[in-house]
DNA sequence: CGACAGATTGGCAGTGACTGACAGGCTGGC
DNA sequence: GCCAGCCTGTCAGTCACTGCCAATCTGTCG
């Protein structure tokens, strides 16, 4: 069950790889709303049927990898030390995040450029992002002295979506500087900003 | 080009409402994915076509109304005094939106449930607060003594999406209390986790 | 009252994302 | 070499949404 045979696993990532290549040169080119997934399939060289089994949405052709992301995110809020502090705890698991792409600084922006620039794929982006923050509740409400029930506690729901808020500023500022200024010191003055 | 002939925009309004209605009774009976809009343009007896032109979208059938109250955010927001801090005005926008919903509270909680409990629904819905977010840049730029660039600063930017974050977390979290949760409550909750 | 201009409506056909069902092919174990 | 199981492609269908065109309706003016 845990070791899948390799092979079909290699063989699969790469595909995968492949696509997303081709989909972001085609969104380059023509825009994310005028490609189809019929054309991402052809360029790609497989079915639109097996197209849609990779990426069960085209929006997930863009942000699919977020996914994983998040997993790790949990893992390394968890993982801090008890005396971090809850704000600490979580802006280590978003550098963390950050330097474990395994994209260039170049794709990272592209992506990012994309996501912020279309509507509803920055909206699909951020239902990503919601299932993270359910995710951190008990975490959180860990860290902060509270017990967990089965309705997260506001305040932990304040904090982590007040972070995550931040964090998405910072990217959208980013973004609209073309990649030219520090994500990291932007989300600590939108952040500083509201806890000053 | 300001007046219109007035019975026009009034039976225009009463068929929204139809529609609106049906709409909702609909979803409650059957769930908001299972309906088609073929079944709420039979129910509302209007043609599919029709329906298409009062609301653009599916999703604009529950959170349609949204788009008119972001006005009203941004002008309550900035009518504030100049010495009321931030906090409070972006607070006393909130209020206003509140209580000038024309809605009865079972149908704000019933369309609330119904955001919160469907992702994509969700998704619209805070694409749509996103540009309320936007237009409150400049207001909250001025107020926080910061001039207005192209890019807006990150502190503002920080501010702004921290206070929609903690009324979105007071929001859901009064929906999942089955609207017996004070919402004001919740939102000083979360908001006071923050900044303490 | 009657005709006219403008806007609204409905029907129709089409696009594009997405899905289920079925058939054939490739992989891995015997 | 053969069988079981997953993967893939093909096909047809659903549903949200849009452009086009004709019919209809509203208010106005002669």
């Amino acid at each position: 069950m845990e070791k899948r045979s390799t092979l079909w696993d290699r063989s699969r990532q790469a595909v995968v790889a492949e696509i997303v290549d081709k989909a972001l040169e085609l969104f380059a080119e023509q825009g994310y709303e005028a490609t189809t997934m019929a054309q991402v399939a052809a360029s790609a060289g497989v079915s639109q049927r097996s197209l849609f089994r990779y990426f069960g949405t085209k929006e997930d052709l863009v942000c699919g990898e977020q996914e994983a992301l998040g997993d790790l995110l949990v893992a390394t809020v968890e993982a801090q030390a008890p005396e971090v502090s809850t704000w600490d705890a979580l802006r280590a698991g978003f550098t963390t995040i950050l330097t474990a792409s395994d994209h260039t600084p170049q794709r990272v922006l592209e992506i990012s450029t994309l996501i912020f620039g279309n509507p509803p794929l920055r909206s699909r982006y951020s239902e990503k992002r919601l299932r993270w923050q359910r995710a951190l509740v008990p975490v959180i409400e860990k860290r902060m002295g509270i017990e967990s029930g089965e309705i997260p506690d506001a305040r932990a729901m304040g904090v982590i979506a007040t972070v995550f808020a931040c964090v998405d500023a910072a990217s959208e500022l980013w973004v609209r500087h073309g990649g030219k200024a520090d994500a990291f010191e932007l989300y600590e003055q939108a952040l500083a900003a509201v806890r000053g």
